[in-house]
DNA sequence: TGCGCTCATATG
DNA sequence: ATATGAGCGCAG
């Protein structure tokens, strides 16, 4: 007898004893009674030696031979459960693929193939000479057996049903054998483009040290070539018969991508997104497992993708938030990449041309090999940015007198104009018309948010709150604005003024649906519209060859946000939009409006770039102690009834103030403080330390979960939050 | 009295 | 998460 220890799919922090006439090696899934029910679990190992045994039941099933996790992936596993403080049941069940989690067979049944029966050998195809079709398809059963799929793609289903009708073919399955590393004698090399000297130079790095832990900042403007440097450098890695993962952001996945790849290498694409289904999503992660597939595109969950011979991961668009889990197992792929890299001693590339403050630290330190790509290809200018000081100006629509004329002319000349409206995080500060002074909290020096419903301000930093005033602080005036126009509002405004332009706007409520949003891009480049009205899914991975200017209506939003982040994401969007506007024929220029025109992070933006721009806020994040300098955990909790959630947060902080030396601020109103009829509040924790924090936050769990309030509200732990909404 | 709802409880 | 049983309100 063997006590097993079992994972089980509930939200429990912990795992459950139960006993079987062997031992079961870890990763195995097993059917279990739990409570009235039963239920797939996990083995995670061997259990300690119980007192009580009387409680103990018995595995009812074991599910699979060879374990469904199983090395990396399991050690993975494992450090997710400690590191997110997530119940280990739920961690296996966001990693595991829906059909694997309700108990379907790990391995494929085979293939249907279609045979010649006996009948079938000694009947000639001539005498079906009246039925073509079937005659072709019968003489090629007859041939040797052919896969029914492959059948079906040349004969219709009434073809192939008289042919098993008149007993000349039968249906038979032929059992999964998959050939691993077959991929590498598959492949025919496509084209590639001689590198530049940058390229070639990043290629060599990459590919020198195949054979450890390696990982690569790759930091190149937009268009300086990323995806070559990609492909060059992956190139040996699958000739040596090994796979590549690679890892984009979700608008990033789309069939040209993914067809630049194949044409490449000439061998399949295993695809990984969110809108496939349940059974596409199992054979791709068969295929890997088995390894088939050489290469392997996905969005965030992708990483969880088990390989039979991993050689390298890559991440494109590095700095893309859509990397990071916002519900559930609130998991960071990227950083999980680096884990996972790490543990099966592969390289890593990142690549983005706009890193993010952390991995660019990373890579500032040493810790990462920082590779860059200052060229465009063909020698493209970039886009010209400007400052625009708005203090006192009169605005129609959120848009200046001057910039409208600057519009007019660039309509006139028959381009495109896009008008880019930030509102990511959007957390209304309180901005004086007149001096361009923002009411800030004296005792941090970070912005009030307004919040409207409590008609004060609040500081998100210290969770001090104020009145909301009538007056400008600094100078008198009572002109004072909440940053922040709608998109529908600048919509309305600019049809006024260009009644004869074509306008379209781009948000993600507008734009539902993946193929709707090609649609619209194609539509866009074919000058059907010219002022296009968006937001952030503008900046993301597509070229606009015609617009040549680009207005940013409001960047105090985004330098005066209670949202630490706002202003390197600002920063990346606005970087990443110059690079996509205009081409080497007609280059852009790019307007952005503010406040505060002397803001030293905008002006270091303008003038001496991304990557300039971002080593400063770098200086300031540490200064003000804040990410990646600092640790931080979020504690979020949301109720119909708000006063709930925020005495559960209270009763939290008592908690963990009593368990950790750690700075705890809150609880305090989320961002958006209400959504969907219920309040959300939030207490933040942090550390200059990661373990103070984490020790903290492990054994004030228990506690936290046992408060009256905590199954009467919706509550969840965010490590390493990269949202306060 | 009894049905149906909410809420607390336990899950090996 | 989810099933179960205790506790309580209200129609009959």
């Amino acid at each position: 007898m063997a006590l097993i220890d079992v994972a089980v799919p509930v939200p429990l922090r912990q795992t459950f004893t139960y006993q079987h006439n062997t031992a079961l090696n870890a990763g195995v899934r097993v059917r279990v009674p739990f409570g009235p029910r039963n239920v797939v679990g996990i083995v995670m190992g061997e259990a300690d030696a119980q007192q009580d045994t009387s409680k103990i039941k018995a595995i009812s099933e074991v599910l699979d031979d060879e374990p469904v996790l199983s090395g990396t992936l399991l050690t993975l596993c494992r450090w997710l459960s400690q590191y997110y403080h997530h119940a280990p049941g739920e961690v296996l069940h966001t990693v595991l693929p829906v059909l694997l989690r309700k108990g379907e067979a790990a391995i494929p049944d085979g293939v249907l193939f279609l045979h010649c029966t006996q009948t079938g050998e000694t009947t000639q195809p001539d005498s079906l000479s009246r039925a073509p079709k079937q005659q072709a398809c019968f003489s090629a059963i007859k041939e040797a057996p052919q896969p029914k799929e492959a059948m079906r793609r040349d004969y219709s289903a009434a073809v192939i049903n008289a042919l098993i009708e008149k007993a000349l073919i039968c249906e038979k399955r032929h059992p999964w054998t998959p050939s691993p590393r077959q991929f590498v004698a598959d492949i025919t090399m496509g084209q590639a483009p001689r590198p530049d000297r940058e390229q070639a130079v990043a290629i060599a790095a990459i590919t020198t040290q195949k054979d450890a832990f390696t990982p690569h900042l790759l930091e190149g403007v937009t268009g300086s070539g990323k995806t070559e440097v990609y492909l060059q450098a992956i190139e040996p890695v699958l000739k040596a018969g090994r796979q590549v993962l690679i890892l984009v952001p979700e608008i990033g996945l789309t069939p040209q991508t993914v067809q630049r790849f194949s044409d490449r290498f000439g061998i399949e694409v295993g695809v990984l997104h969110s809108q496939l289904t349940d059974t596409a999503r199992l054979t791709v992660w068969q295929r890997a497992r088995a390894g088939e597939l050489g290469i392997i595109i996905g969005t965030r969950s992708a990483i969880f993708t088990p390989l039979h011979s991993p050689g390298m991961l890559i991440v494109d668009e590095e700095h893309d938030e859509s990397f990071k889990q916002q519900d559930g197992l609130r998991y960071h792929a990227r950083d999980l990449a680096v884990l996972r890299a790490k543990e099966e001693n592969i390289p890593l590339v990142m690549g983005t041309a706009t890193p993010s403050l952390e991995t660019l630290n990373n890579a500032i330190a040493g810790r990462y090999h920082h590779l860059q790509l200052t060229q465009r290809a063909g020698g493209a200018q970039s886009t010209r940015q400007h400052i625009l000081d708005i203090r006192d100006q009169p605005l129609h629509s959120g848009i200046a007198e001057g910039l409208l004329t600057v519009m007019r002319q660039h309509l006139q000349q028959g381009n495109q104009v896009l008008v880019f409206v930030n509102r990511r995080g959007f957390a209304p500060a309180l901005l004086c018309h007149h001096c361009g002074e923002t009411e800030m909290c004296e005792r941090c020096d970070r912005p009030f948010t307004v919040h409207r419903s409590l008609n004060r301000m609040q500081c998100h930093h210290c969770a001090a709150t104020r009145p909301i005033p009538a007056r400008c602080g600094a100078c008198g005036s009572p002109e004072l604005v909440t940053s922040g126009v709608g998109t529908e509002q600048v919509e309305q405004g600019l049809a006024t003024h260009f009644p004869h332009a074509a306008q379209i706007r781009i948000d993600s409520d507008s734009v539902r649906g993946k193929d709707k949003l090609q649609g619209t891009l194609d539509a866009i480049n074919a000058r059907d519209y010219q002022i296009l009205i968006g937001t952030q899914i503008l900046s993301k991975g597509h070229h606009f060859p015609h617009v040549t200017l680009v207005v940013v209506l409001d960047c105090d939003g985004a330098l005066f946000s209670a949202d630490f982040r706002a202003a390197e994401k600002l920063a990346q969007l606005v970087t990443q939009l110059a690079g996509r506007a205009g081409r080497a024929s007609k280059p852009g220029e790019m307007w952005l409006q503010t406040h505060n025109p002397d803001h030293p992070l905008l002006q270091d933006l303008v003038q001496n770039g991304y990557g300039h721009f971002a080593r400063h806020a770098l200086e300031e994040r540490k200064l003000a102690a804040l990410p990646p300098y600092t640790s931080q955990v979020v504690v979020r909790a949301e109720a119909v009834e708000g006063r709930l959630a925020y005495d559960f947060l209270s009763g939290c902080r008592h908690v963990l103030a009593e368990y950790g030396h750690i700075q705890l601020i809150g609880p305090m109103p989320g961002l958006m403080e209400k959504r969907q009829g219920r309040y959300r509040f939030i207490l933040l924790c942090q550390s200059d330390k990661r373990k103070p924090l984490h020790d903290a936050v492990r054994i004030a769990l228990p506690y936290m979960s046992s408060q009256p309030q905590a199954s009467r509200v919706r509550w969840s732990v965010d490590v390493d939050p990269t949202d306060f909404s």
